[in-house]
DNA sequence: ATGGTAGGTATCCTA
C-alpha cells in the first residue's frame, strides 16, 4: 500500500497540482491538508475521476480542513477537536485490515515561540499535549495505526537548512520537538520516513513562498510527517519526498511525502 | 534587522 500525505494549500486552486501528483506517485491513499474549502465545496467529482473511489472530507470555509482520498474501501469516519476550538484539523478511518488511519493538520503556532505572549503558540503546544495524553490514555502503541500530516514541526537538526539559526524559530524550537516527541512516544511511533531515508541526510517537505528562489536557497524544512506504530514497523518498504513538486505551476509550499508498506 | 509570497476573503487574516 502506498500512502502519501501532502498541504496541498486549498485544494480548489491545486486540481492540476493534485492530478500531476497522483499521476506521478499513484498513491492508494492520498491525506490532504490544509483544503480551506467546507465539506458541501469540496471537489468530490474531480477526486474520483482520479480513480479515488472513497472520499472522506472534514473541511472548513477559508482555513485548515482535512480530506483523505483512497483507492482501497475505508472503515468509517471520526473527527476530533482538540482545546476545544472548532478547527478541522483531525480526522480518523480504518483501512483494510483494521488500520487505524489519522489525517493531522498540526496548528502552525504565529510568529513567537512563546505561549505567554502568543495565543497561537500555546494552541500548538496544547493540541499536543491533548492529543499525546489520548494517545497514552488508550495504550494506543499496541494498536495498527498510520499517523499523517503537516505536524508543523522539524524534529532533527537534518529536518533543516540551519539547526542554529532555526532554534528559535517557531516550527524547530526546543520545546516544540519536545512536544512533539512525547506525541510520537505516546503510541511509540516509528517515523517512517527517517527509518528509510538515514537521519543524517537533510530531508525538507516545505519550502516558503517567500523565497526569491526556494531551490537555490534550499532553506527548508520537513513539516510533512508518516508515522506508524511498532506493529507495522516491519512493513515499511520505502521512502520518498517528492521535491520536484515545488518547482511545478501553481506549487503549494509543502510537496508529498510518501510511504510504501508491506501489509 | 527587515521583508519577502500566497490563498481566501473582503479590504485583513493565516501561513
Amino acid at each position: 500500500m502506498r500512502i502519501t500525505t501532502w498541504n496541498v494549500n486549498s485544494v480548489r486552486l491545486r486540481l492540476a497540482t493534485l492530478e500531476r501528483i497522483v499521476r506521478t506517485l499513484e498513491p492508494d491513499v492520498l491525506c490532504l491538508q490544509e483544503i480551506k474549502v467546507e465539506d458541501q465545496l469540496f471537489p468530490t467529482d474531480a477526486v474520483k475521476a482520479l480513480g479515488f473511489d472513497h472520499v472522506l472530507v472534514h473541511g472548513q470555509r477559508n482555513y485548515h480542513g482535512v480530506a483523505i482520498l483512497s483507492k482501497l474501501p475505508l472503515d468509517g469516519h471520526a473527527q476530533r477537536n482538540w482545546c476545544e476550538v472548532d478547527h478541522r484539523r483531525h480526522q480518523i478511518t480504518h483501512l483494510p485490515g483494521g488500520i487505524e488511519l489519522h489525517n493531522l493538520y498540526i496548528p502552525s503556532g504565529g510568529d513567537v515561540p512563546d505561549r505567554n505572549v502568543n495565543p497561537k503558540f500555546a494552541h500548538k503546544l496544547d493540541f499536543l499535549a491533548e492529543l499525546a495524553t489520548h494517545w497514552e490514555a488508550e495504550a494506543a502503541a499496541d494498536k495498527r495505526m498510520i499517523a499523517v500530516g503537516d505536524f508543523n514541526i522539524a524534529p532533527l537538526e537534518t529536518d533543516v537548512w540551519s539547526h542554529k539559526q532555526l532554534l528559535d524559530v517557531v516550527s524547530h524550537t526546543p520545546i516544540e520537538v519536545e512536544a512533539l516527541g512525547r506525541l510520537q512516544r505516546s503510541a511509540g511511533f516509528v517515523d517512517a520516513v527517517r527509518a528509510v531515508i538515514p537521519p543524517e541526510v537533510k530531508l525538507y517537505s516545505w519550502w516558503s513562498y517567500r523565497a526569491r528562489d526556494w531551490s537555490a536557497s534550499d532553506r527548508g524544512r520537513r513539516l510533512d510527517h508518516v508515522w506508524v506504530t511498532p506493529p507495522l514497523a516491519s512493513a515499511i518498504r520505502d521512502a520518498s519526498v517528492l521535491r520536484e513538486a515545488r518547482g511545478w505551476d501553481k506549487p503549494s509550499d509543502h510537496v508529498p511525502v510518501t510511504v510504501d508498506l508491506d501489509l
